[in-house]
DNA sequence: TTGAAAGCGTTACCAT
DNA sequence: ATGGTAACGCTTTCAA
């Protein structure tokens, strides 16, 4: 910048004038200094900004993982708002691990971002939590639906979802149901899910409801299925708690011989999948993930102008019948 | 810092030591700035030490887009790589837009960055390359294929990769074939292949091999295929570029009411997708998707550290036979 | 309309 | 073993 300085002529304040507020400076200046800019391949240096102004014109995010589409695709809206408002993205994963969510954070904090956008492992009762509200950094959360009504959170209704779902499957016949779920201990979204998926049963008067847990990232279900695809009291439908779930368990379903959806209907909760094409498209509950990341992005904007309040927006989802694969018909033996 | 240095009465020189080089200074005096740092929640700001270091242990990353999961598990495998190695990534998406790239790479630049990975549109012929190069600084392409040997790349052979695959097409009796491709202009991945595609034809001795351009991001491919699928003429295959299309494909034929693979067989040329389930599965070229991503970022590691030298690396690939959704076998009705 | 200068939070050199 | 201090590149106030 002195460099550019230097060569027009003029002192590196007008320079950052010329940057910065084009319009405080006369066009015969500005032309000057552009040329020179030009001339020397001048590129402003966003680090000493940054450790100037307040503000950083930064965002972090955290996501569990970016191999589940889900996820990549909310990055995927976050990052194209962002690009959008000339913010930049600052990007971590968890790995599902909830240990790690303290340190990403406190790397995501030692850049002195702006907000944060995150999706946990258990919004309730999370020490990162707690330190963001402490130090009262702005940040959304993604996905999680915390029980606290004062934190920024942009969601479907976890629980309804997988009650609407397990209800349809009820409603075509089926008495004989499993929840495959991701472990409760990485995913609120899970444990909720499997609390929606209860309920259906309860109401239904049927007891006993089979849950299998599964870690993230498996994509090997034949091991965990086995009693309940070859066992005597074989189950007739599996609800999924997510997308990628139901995709590994329709892949075991038909390891064993089983076709899906006539020996056995899956069900996938998030809904969204790859190009939406894919999926079991039972329970189109996230459909819009990209959609969800942009809105998490403007949600975040408004926080850190202090022209929002932090509020939970529980998004609508509905239930597609599933007319691709593995879709969702009644079992044709019963 | 300077306020923990007064609480723990050093000077911030000392504090700054024990923060970088905790061997250097007496294990009593580190104890006790510790403490400071712990009791005033001390931060440090990364920025500052950016702004004085000439490194800053920050990389740029450059995909089209992470709602193609190809990049998202990639972009997956950099962030574990640099996560363990304290690295911080900066992420961007051209969206496929060619001209959107100098702008990312710009911003990235500005952020300075120590070395950049990046997914082009077209990698030869690429301004930002030329860019890159005049102003050596560190990056690796990742799935491109540079003509020139002496940029650093990783990538599958794109053009085998397609020739193997329609070969298998071929030898199992498939004599109409038609690519269905992204757009040239934002893949150069997707002309290779299509090269690839047309060489094993033209040895095959067939000839007006079908292409159809596809935008990306497009999910609904009935108008494009309808001629192909539907047409005097049909095909009996469909080589695809990548899995989404090759999902979409499949999803096409159906919606024509063609079962896959009995009437029509297709062929995605990533084999790499969700949790490796879904695809057709047909050649694995692309597999470990997140393993490239490992690599790049290692790859970049040596490059920043000018422990190595640019190339290019060409992983292998190997057919998978398609037993899964949108298989593989020849037409039924032949 | 423009410039001088202070200061953001670090690191690292040079003294002590 | 520790401290003083310059410098990194920028923004912004205050003067001119």
């Amino acid at each position: 910048m002195r460099d550019v300085a230097r060569k027009a002529g003029v002192s590196i304040a007008t320079v950052s004038r010329v940057i910065n507020f084009p319009g405080d400076v006369p066009a015969k200046t500005a032309e000057i200094v552009n040329t020179a800019m030009r001339y020397l391949n001048y590129r402003p240096n966003i680090n000493g900004r940054r450790l100037k102004m307040t503000q950083t014109r930064t965002v972090g995010v955290l996501v569990p993982t970016l191999a589940n589409p889900v996820f990549a695709t909310s990055v995927q809206g976050i990052e194209q708002e962002a690009n959008a408002e000339g913010l930049t993205v600052l990007l971590t994963s968890s790995s599902y691990d909830p240990d790690r969510e303290m340190g990403a954070v406190s790397a995501l904090l030692n850049n002195r971002v702006d907000g944060l956008i995150l999706t946990l492992a258990d919004a309730d009762n999370n020490p990162v939590v707690d330190l963001l509200l402490a130090e009262k950094i702005p940040f959304v959360l993604l996905f999680n639906q915390p029980a606290r009504s004062d934190i920024a959170a942009i969601s479907v209704d976890n629980a309804q979802s997988a009650f609407d779902i397990t209800n349809a499957m009820i409603a075509k016949g089926h008495r004989s149901l499993a929840m495959v779920a991701g472990r409760f201990e990485s995913s609120d979204r899970s444990r909720q899910r499997y609390d929606g998926f209860c309920r259906a049963l309860r109401d239904a008067g049927i007891k006993t409801p089979h849950l299998v847990q599964v870690g993230f990232g498996e994509t090997d279900l034949k091991a965990y299925l086995r009693d309940l695809l070859c066992g005597l009291d074989a189950v007739t439908g599996l609800v999924c708690s997510t997308d990628m779930l139901a995709i590994a368990a329709i892949d075991a379903c038909r390891s064993y011989g089983l076709s899906v959806p006539d020996d056995v209907s899956v069900g996938g909760i998030d809904g969204i999948s790859v190009g939406g094409l894919i999926t079991p498209k039972l329970c189109s509950a996230v459909q819009p993930t990209q959609e969800m990341g942009r809105q998490a992005l403007a949600f975040l904007r408004g926080l850190i102008k202090g022209q929002a309040n932090p509020q939970s927006l529980l998004l609508p989802h509905h239930l597609s019948d599933g007319e691709s694969i593995g879709s969702f018909r009644r079992r044709s033996s019963t």
